[in-house]
DNA sequence: AACACTAAGGATATATTTGTCTACATTAAA
DNA sequence: TTTAATGTAGACAAATATATCCTTAGTGTT
């Protein structure tokens, strides 16, 4: 699966909160869970390590939430990967030798080795505001509005997307 | 992690195999776990996986065990893969999105297209026979060679490697 | 100061993958 | 034909990833 399931929560999470940007200062989990139809204490511990990590900036109390910190947008998804999945799938040999390198390498490395330079080339040129340009917004502003009226229903037709 | 644990140990079971074909018919699974530290009957599942699909040969009984078929080393990794771990490392959306694909792209399609395309050119065009290739031969060999005199220590051994 | 609201943190539960054990079926050899 | 060596199969166990619940701690409002 390449990349684990939180590491999609991550990214959905962080896309969701910069399209809300112009609309109020921050954004709950509560509805950012609802709103993308992730398990809302799962989604909680997510954010809390990106808010950690700087990547957003959370504020707890009323009227409190998540936001965009100002480089946000600027990071790589390299980061988030490390920071979510950590370098585990960089470093770990696709047959777990414990020394596999260029002058120990095991069968694959080679092949393993073009397969990250390419992943990781992919991953440290595409930024989180990346992933926003032109037409994509309307698919994340989808997940928000395309969607019905009441809480329960609104995590069921999100699911049919997610 | 990219592939599944299961993946390595298949690879490694069947790299084994190839580098006994000179010198016994019949590889036993008791012998290819210990030497690569596997657990027994976990390599053994992923063998007999591996027989049902021909990838390799396996009879019972005294002096059985496994050998490579005439198409084994012909075998791209994809194959491979597919069998192993399944389809859903190239069908699952990074967003986990249903229904994600060109026409309504999620915000990460066209950066997993491209680390996919990536993937499966480098998994299509590697041969298993490929992997044996020059001195990597001599790593595997080293699996089995390069390692004490006991089982136990074997295992032991074996284990510093993977 | 008291309250309500919201994130943070930790303990527990469920699902999936990985690993173990035991019994059984097949086959070669004696 | 008996026996022992082997793969096959399924139930069970442990480890890890994912998900849920409950409590705590900040923060703005009254």
């Amino acid at each position: 699966m390449i990349f684990s399931k939180s590491f999609g929560y991550a990214i959905r999470s962080i896309l969701y909160v910069a399209v809300m940007r112009d609309e109020k200062r921050y954004v709950q989990v509560e509805e950012i869970a609802a709103k993308l139809a992730v398990p809302r204490h799962f989604m909680g511990k997510i954010m809390k390590k990106l808010a950690k990590e700087k990547i957003l900036i959370s504020t707890k109390g009323p009227s409190g939430g998540f936001m965009l910190s100002e480089h946000t947008l600027e990071m790589p998804l390299m980061d988030l990967i490390v920071i979510i999945d950590g370098v585990e799938i960089f470093d770990t040999c696709a047959l777990r030798a414990k020394e596999c390198n260029a002058d120990n390498p095991c069968p694959m490395h080679f092949q393993m080795d073009s397969i990250k330079r390419d992943l990781k080339s992919v991953l440290s040129e595409t930024k989180i505001g990346g992933l926003l340009e032109e037409d994509k917004t309307e698919f994340i502003r989808s997940i928000s509005t395309a969607i019905g009226i009441e809480p329960s229903q609104k995590i069921s037709e999100a699911q049919k997307v997610y």
